[in-house]
RNA sequence: GGGGGUGUAGCUCAGUUGGUUAGAGCGCCGGCCUGUCACGCCGGAGGUCGCGGGUUCGAGUCCCGUCACUCUCGCCA
């Protein structure tokens, strides 16, 4: 017989009633009767009753064990008497009735119960994540990552992509998130940096010749974290394609994408043929360029109802150029409890306040068609044919509302996206069991920085800008837009991608109109500024968040739920208790002198 | 770096207007218990109320500072 097992902890099944097994786990809880001992042992697969009576030679032995000691237990299978059986466990027709049995390892008392499923403090759960990790929930996510990761190879690899592995250890780029640097031995004051993604080996590989390259890359970015972004490291199904045009991309990506959250949605809607949204338009909807379209709500601009109305707050703002009025409609809103609870949500959130009209009951004879009228200090001053022409824009009737941004939506319009999301949210609009995928493109290939007075790449520098070289040497810069992608999923951008710019004179040109002349282009991206001379493919890609779509589809709102040995907010690994301070042999050894800040 | 929340037993939490010896559940230790599966019953140990300072006759409770964790804004091409 094996050493420590026969069969696993989840394979005891009514067909092994009368065979002999041996088994090894984790004693996951305990039932003393005195007289007679349960012990359900737990390992990876599964759950099964062991059974210690006062008749076994080892009943003094397991008398002693506790929660998560390790022990090695044989014993015959036999049915569970008549109604003992427990129907909530795939082992719970049989139990293991235990004649011999070995403490293969004890556990000190637990920090963390691992059995149940309390909430327990973060910084414990990191500082014992190897006891956090044997809980049920957890170790399913873990494994269901390992499947989402698994699937996606298979559905790249079906697409005719090949995998290939970059280098850890490369150089820092300029542009973009802080970098992990690595001082070099070899030479001394000079460092590598940790790739914050392999953008620009993909971009060689497809001018190496290569076709279709992916790779579950790890990238390293030393930015703070959030809830929805692991501190310093985590995975990107990263992809690039040669000869290809916005349209092949996501004919490549989409079947992948859909076909992997079908395939771990647990039976959840999935969107089939994913919308495409401009990037304008999303944020003019719904105030975000990764919007949840599982909220139904649309944001519309109502300025022309609020100009020269004698509500002189708005009124007046539209008298600026640019300025706007934009409602958020809120079907069975309309109460005064809840336009009073949103009101003072907005002014939580450092806003003076959110307008609203409430549409109740006409008293008396009806006014307007629908009975419909509308209330509160907004309607009051605007009068009712403004009012109507409110409600009929947006589609509402009686017992709804609606709220009002007014301003530069320049400024406004990620509290107005804040604003539909929480309406959306609160009036339980959302469905939450289904995923709403969605294509958001035509990105804008600048943006203006109001700091520094002047033209910044919006989004990646290497994209190629719609209309091309012509249109960087003709156009507003500000009007361009790239072709540049993201995939947005229930609120959060799980990819983003783009068609490079593979026209060195196109590269250079960008690059000048944000402010870097060629010889900073040539310094700063040799390696890629070189390709460019020697016959390189039009080419294209994207990097999907491996992570955010493990946290989607584990149904999670934390990265830390699916990630294995995840830092603390701090960037900390509680557990290997990094980052550490190393000897003065390794500083020497690195010609690095500290030079720490006053304590 | 800014803002919010939290911090009381190993763990989850309660703790009144500032008032005697700071409590409960789980876990732990001891005892009882032959069919439980969140087993049950009896008893026990376990506390620098995050830390420091202040107000007060008296502080877990109020004030100031600080630290830790967390969420968030900046940041993340």
């Amino acid at each position: 017989m094996h050493r420590y097992r026969s069969h696993t902890c989840g394979a005891l099944r009514a067909s092994d009633i009368g065979s002999q097994a041996r088994l090894s786990g984790w004693c996951h809880r305990i039932r003393d009767h005195g007289g007679v001992l349960f012990i359900d042992l737990r390992d990876h697969y599964g759950v099964v009753q062991c059974v210690v009576d006062p008749d076994s030679p080892v009943f003094s032995l397991m008398e002693q064990v506790r929660s998560e000691w390790v022990v090695r237990v044989d014993g015959k299978v036999r049915a569970r008497p008549e109604g003992t059986v427990n129907a909530e466990l795939p082992t719970g027709e049989v139990e293991l009735y235990v004649t011999d049995a070995e403490v293969l390892g004890a556990a000190s008392e637990l920090p963390l119960p691992v059995f149940g499923d309390q909430e327990y403090p973060e910084e414990i759960r990191l500082k014992y994540r190897f006891l956090d990790l044997r809980r049920e929930k957890l170790h399913a996510n873990i494994m269901k990552r390992g499947r989402i990761i698994t699937s996606m190879r298979n559905r790249m690899q079906d697409q005719g992509f090949f995998e290939f592995q970059t280098p850890i250890l490369t150089a820092s780029s300029p542009e973009g998130a802080r970098d992990f640097l690595v001082p070099s031995r070899i030479h001394p004051g000079k460092f590598y940096a940790l790739p914050q993604a392999p953008q620009q080996y993909k971009q060689l590989i497809m001018m190496s010749g290569f076709d279709r390259y992916f790779q579950i890359a790890p990238c390293f970015r030393d930015e703070d974290p959030r809830a929805d972004r692991l501190p310093g490291e985590f995975y990107q199904l990263d992809l690039e394609m040669s000869f290809v045009e916005q349209e092949d991309i996501f004919a490549a990506v989409e079947p992948v994408i859909t076909g992997v959250f079908e395939e771990f949605a647990d039976g959840k809607p999935v969107t089939k043929n994913w919308p495409r949204i401009p990037y304008a338009e999303a944020l003019r909807k719904y105030g975000t360029d990764k919007p949840d379209l599982r909220n139904p709500l649309i944001m519309q601009n109502v300025s022309e109802h609020f100009r020269g109305s004698n509500f002189k707050v708005f009124a007046r703002m539209l008298e600026s150029a640019g300025n706007e009025v934009w409602a958020i409609p809120g079907p069975g809103g309309g109460s005064r409890s809840f336009c009073d609870r949103m009101n003072s949500w907005a002014q939580g959130e450092g806003q003076p306040g959110l307008g609203y009209i409430m549409w109740g009951a006409a008293e008396g004879e009806g006014e307007g068609a629908t009975g419909a009228v509308g209330r509160g200090p907004i309607a009051n001053n605007i009068g009712p044919e403004r009012v109507e022409a409110i409600r009929a824009a947006l589609g509402l009737k009686e017992g709804d509302a609606a709220f009002f941004v007014a301003g530069d939506p320049q400024k406004f319009y990620k509290f107005a996206g804040m604003a539909r999301t929480k309406v959306g949210e609160d009036l339980k609009l959302v469905d939450h069991d289904r995923y709403e995928l969605a294509w958001i493109v035509d990105f804008p290939f600048y943006e203006w920085n109001e700091d520094e007075k002047k033209i910044d790449f919006s989004h990646n520098p290497f994209s190629m800008p719609q209309g091309g070289l012509d249109a960087l040497n003709t156009q507003d810069p500000l009007t361009i837009n790239a072709f540049q992608y993201d995939i947005a999923c229930n609120g959060y951008e799980i990819a983003s991608g783009g068609i490079r710019n593979h026209r060195p004179e196109a590269m250079v040109k960008a690059f000048e109109l944000a402010g870097y002349d060629e010889a900073t282009v040539v310094e700063r991206f040799g390696g890629m500024y070189r390709a460019f001379q020697y016959g390189a493919p039009p080419h294209g890609g994207m990097a999907a968040g491996v992570d955010r779509i493990v946290m989607l589809l584990c149904g999670v709102n934390n990265l830390r739920e699916i990630s294995l040995f995840p830092m603390n907010q701090r960037a900390e690994d509680l557990l290997m208790g990094s980052p550490a301070e190393v000897g003065p042999k390794q500083l020497r050894e690195l010609h690095i002198r500290l030079n720490l800040p006053e304590a």
